[in-house]
DNA sequence: TCAAAAGTGTTAATGATACACCCATGT
DNA sequence: ACATGGGTGTATCATTAACACTTTTGA
């Protein structure tokens, strides 16, 4: 693999660990997801690797000898978040031979779902980790940006078959914020009846006869996800 | 990553390709379908290295350096079958750390999707190429039963969803030909009316007025898959 | 004339969509 | 009393599922 000159001179936190010796260095890049009220971002930092100085690029390591993939992901993400146990699905493998400046780098892409709200005051500051909202996303370093579209229609089309969305809501929550969560990856306006409806339907939900508090209105009735529910109905039938 | 000292000592036709200077290996593994009236194969080949010698395994390579992943396994399927414009669909990253004896190996899985009735003759001999009835494979080296499994899943599911089985037809085709083929792929019994007017219905088939012939029967008629009306389709609504 | 697969419609059940008003609470 | 979001039902339409007989051809 043929380095460009310049490039090789600037070091940076990549080009210590890619050893030119290797044919080929394995990374993940993290999609990572983060919801709070109406709004969804997606974790960005910043890019310091010719030629994409200034640019946002997602959050990604090499992987190590001694892990996987889903390790190096889950690893990822409590450098950058603090967080563990967060939700995470690999998506797709990246590989075009000149889809990094330093080398051949191929990359496995996870995306990964963070209650923003519960975990802010855990999470790092803004310099460490830009929450940019997802509506807002353009140009990305590398092809991140590609890599971040295929994460999205992946956590759009996850949404609609599977309950992942819980992952992005606190452990109990109203329909309301459900929908709106819903309405917010699709990007489309829901019926509020009709999702109800549905969503009761599916028997995957626990209803706690327990109220919203602090709200100057009439108080939500608040719902869990009930894991167990949901695995009877995926063994029983199929799901949504 | 330590090599077991029996396991370094067998020369095969890996070992020649796994550098042990390198931190990591990618290879990519072909789960190649390979449809016949009524029966859907897998391609095996026969394992030589220990301790999986006598079993068999998927066809994979080592990814060279001037390739990226979908070039790689086009280039395997090209190897091992002889042909090229094979439908290859990438499925997912396996990277257990110990799931190769000679160590490092992370593998990209596909499955690629081959007309055996078109291609027999093309097709190299029995002990190059084992074909496996897809119902009767059970185990296989490494973690290739796994592969197997999950790409054998993904398959059922996008024949769902998109216009996939068509690469497993020849171009013109009766009705109840595609019905066998949905059946086999899925495992189940379908309806032929419910059937019938469901694919009329999504109007993506092309109707010839042109009949089988040499069959002892009442002849039926063929069809083609329209790409143009399918992607027409596929720009207005949604699909399937 | 027989065997073998081709071809064709209707009904019932289920799921999806569209739509508007009253309710409970805090201020 | 008012503002805010919470909560509910019905009618229509589209989709799916279940089901049996006649037709055409070659042997």
């Amino acid at each position: 693999m043929k380095l460009n000159k310049s490039v090789e001179e600037n070091i940076n936190s990549w080009i210590s660990q890619i050893n030119v010796e290797y044919k080929l260095a394995l990374s993940v890049d993290c999609v990572i997801f983060g919801y709070t009220t109406r709004d969804m971002f997606v974790a960005l930092t910043k890019c310091d690797m010719p030629p994409f100085e200034g640019d946002y690029s997602l959050v990604g390591d090499i992987v190590q000898p001694s892990e996987n993939l889903d390790q190096a992901a889950n690893r990822i993400l409590q450098e950058r978040t603090g967080l563990t146990n967060v939700y995470l699905e690999q998506v797709q493998t990246f590989s075009e031979t000149n889809r990094h400046p330093l080398g051949r780098v191929v990359t496995v892409a996870y995306y990964s779902l963070i209650k923003l709200n519960e975990y802010y005051d855990k999470l790092p500051g803004e310099d460490f980790l830009i929450w940019r909202n997802i509506k807002d996303v353009d140009t990305l370093a590398f092809d991140h940006k590609e890599i971040f579209d295929v994460c999205l229609s992946r956590l759009q089309k996850q949404v609609k078959e599977q309950p992942v969305g819980f992952n992005l809501l606190p452990k109990k929550f109203t329909l309301n914020q459900l929908q709106e969560l819903y309405e917010v990856i699709l990007g489309v306006e829901l019926d509020k009846r009709n999702f109800r409806r549905k969503l009761k339907s599916l028997n995957i939900l626990q209803d706690h006869d327990e109220l919203q508090t602090d709200v100057s209105h009439r108080p939500a009735k608040l719902y869990s996800f009930n894991k167990k529910l949901y695995e009877q109905r995926v063994a029983d039938n199929f799901l949504f």
